[in-house]
DNA sequence: GTCTATAGTCGGATAGAC
DNA sequence: GTCTATCCGACTATAGAC
C-alpha cells in the first residue's frame, strides 16, 4: 500500500551482502526483480502476473519479494517508480528545453515549433521505438484505464508534467489562457494523437498489415502530430503568434 | 477459446425452461451473466474478475457459467459480442450516414463536415456520456493494450469499420488516397483525440479538478476534434475540396 | 436448467534453517 | 540475504442430486 519501502534503492549495487563473492557480477536481487516486474507486469498486467513467475524471471527466490518489497504490491509500486525515473530521464531534457523556449519572450514562432518537433520526436521514441517502450507504456496505460494505488506515482511525477508542458507550448502558440478548460482539453487531445499508436498498436499493425512500426511510420506519426498542432495554432487564433520577435 | 457457443443467444428470452414459472419476470440467467460480465470485467479486467463474483453479481449459480458459456473465457467472449452489438447499434446509423455523404459526388464540403460533426458527437456520446460507456470502453481498451483471444471480435466487427469510416471521411476532405499509409495514420490520430478522454479520464478529471465530465466538457471535446479535422483538411491539401459542388 | 458439494490447482505470504 | 518447505485461502471446473 505504502511506498516508503523503496528508499534504499539507488545505492549498494556492489555491496550485496556479507559474503563479498560475485556481488557485481549479477545485479542485485532487488534490481532484477524490478526488471522482471517491468517485463511481466507490462505483458500481462498486475493481477495476471504471479509472484512465482516474477521470481523465476528474475532468477530470484519467491521469498525475496516479501522481503525486499513487502509483497507483490510493493514490488509493483517500485516498478512504477523505476518507470517514471527512466521516462523522466529520457524526455525531461527536451521538455525543459521546450519550456525554456516558451518562456523566452524573444523566441520566434519558428523557435517554438522547432522545440515542439524535438519534443514530439522524443515522445515518439520513448513510446514507440525503444525496446522497453512496450512494457513501460503498457503499465502506464493500464493505470490510466483502471487506476490502482500506483496511479499517483505516474500522474504526479510524470503525466502532470508532460501535460503541463503541452499546455505551456500550446498556450504560447495559440495565445489561449494556459489554465483555461479549452487549452487543457486541447493538450489532452494532442497527446491522444500520439498515445493511440501505443495503445491501439495491435489494431494499427493489423490495419497496416505489418508486424512492427518502421522508421517511416514513426516519422509520419511525428509529422502528423506536429502538422496538427501547427494547423490548430493557425486556425485557432491567427492573432497571438507575433512572430519575428 | 472458440466462440461457437454463443449462437443460440437472441432467442428464447421467454421460454427459459421446462417449468414455465416466472420466465419473463427476471431476464434469463444467460443475459444476467452477460450483464454482470460487462460490469465486472469492465471494472477489474478479465484476470481480476472471479467466476464467484460474476455469479453473485448476476444472482446466478456458479455452475451456470461453465454450463452456458463453457467457462469464464466463453462468458468473456459473449460479453465482447454483446458490447460490439450495442455499440454498432448506437453509432452504426451516423456512420452509415457519413459514408453515404462521402460517396455522394454532389455533396458539398459543408455537407461532409456536417456529417463529421454528427458522427463525432455520436462517438463522444457512446464513449463518454452514457452510463454503460465506462464498462464498454474499459473492456475495449484493455483489449487494445493487451489483446487476448477476444481481440478479433472487437477489431473485425467494430474497430475496422470505424477506422474505415474515418479513412473515407478524411479522404473525401483531403483528397488523399484512402489506402495510403498517410491517411491510415491520420485516421488513427484523429480517433486518438477522442479515445484519450476515455482512456485517461482519471488524469483528465484530476487535471480539471472535477469528478465527471459535464456537457460543456463533452461539447468542447467534440468541437476540438471537429476543428482539428477541418484544420487538417485545409492545411493538408487546400486543393481537392472543390466546394459548392 | 439449477443447485450443492467437492475436486484439483494455484495464488501470496510465512517460518525457520543456513 | 537467501533458500526450502509449508500453510491457507481462492480460484475454476466438475459430478451428481433434484
Amino acid at each position: 500500500m505504502e511506498q516508503d519501502m523503496d528508499e534504499h534503492m539507488d545505492k549498494d549495487m556492489t555491496a550485496s551482502g556479507p559474503r563479498g563473492a560475485a556481488p557485481a557480477a549479477r545485479a542485485g536481487t532487488r534490481e532484477r526483480l524490478i526488471g522482471a516486474g517491468v517485463r511481466l507486469f507490462g505483458l500481462h498486467g498486475f493481477e495476471a502476473t504471479s509472484t512465482r513467475a516474477l521470481a523465476t524471471e528474475a532468477g530470484a527466490n519467491l521469498g525475496a519479494i516479501p522481503y525486499h518489497f513487502g509483497g507483490k504490491e510493493g514490488l509493483y509500486h517500485a516498478v512504477a517508480g523505476h518507470i517514471v525515473d527512466v521516462m523522466l530521464a529520457q524526455v525531461g531534457p527536451s521538455m525543459a528545453g521546450a519550456l525554456a523556449v516558451c518562456q523566452d519572450p524573444a523566441a520566434r514562432r519558428e523557435d517554438v515549433l522547432a522545440a515542439l518537433r524535438t519534443t514530439v520526436r522524443g515522445m515518439v521514441r520513448i513510446m514507440l521505438a525503444t525496446p522497453e517502450a512496450r512494457s513501460f507504456s503498457q503499465i502506464v496505460l493500464q493505470e490510466q484505464i483502471a487506476p490502482t494505488s500506483a496511479f499517483p506515482i505516474f500522474y504526479e511525477r510524470f503525466l502532470k508534467r508532460v501535460h503541463g508542458m503541452w499546455c505551456v507550448l500550446l498556450a504560447r502558440l495559440t495565445g489561449l489562457d494556459p489554465e483555461s478548460t479549452e487549452l487543457t482539453l486541447r493538450a489532452f487531445a494532442t497527446m491522444g494523437q500520439l498515445v493511440i499508436f501505443r495503445m491501439a498498436m495491435a489494431s494499427a499493425l493489423r490495419r497496416l498489415d505489418c508486424d512492427r512500426l518502421d522508421d517511416a511510420h514513426l516519422e509520419c506519426i511525428a509529422r502528423i502530430v506536429c502538422d496538427q498542432v501547427e494547423a490548430m495554432t493557425e486556425s485557432c487564433s491567427p492573432v497571438c503568434t507575433e512572430a519575428t520577435s
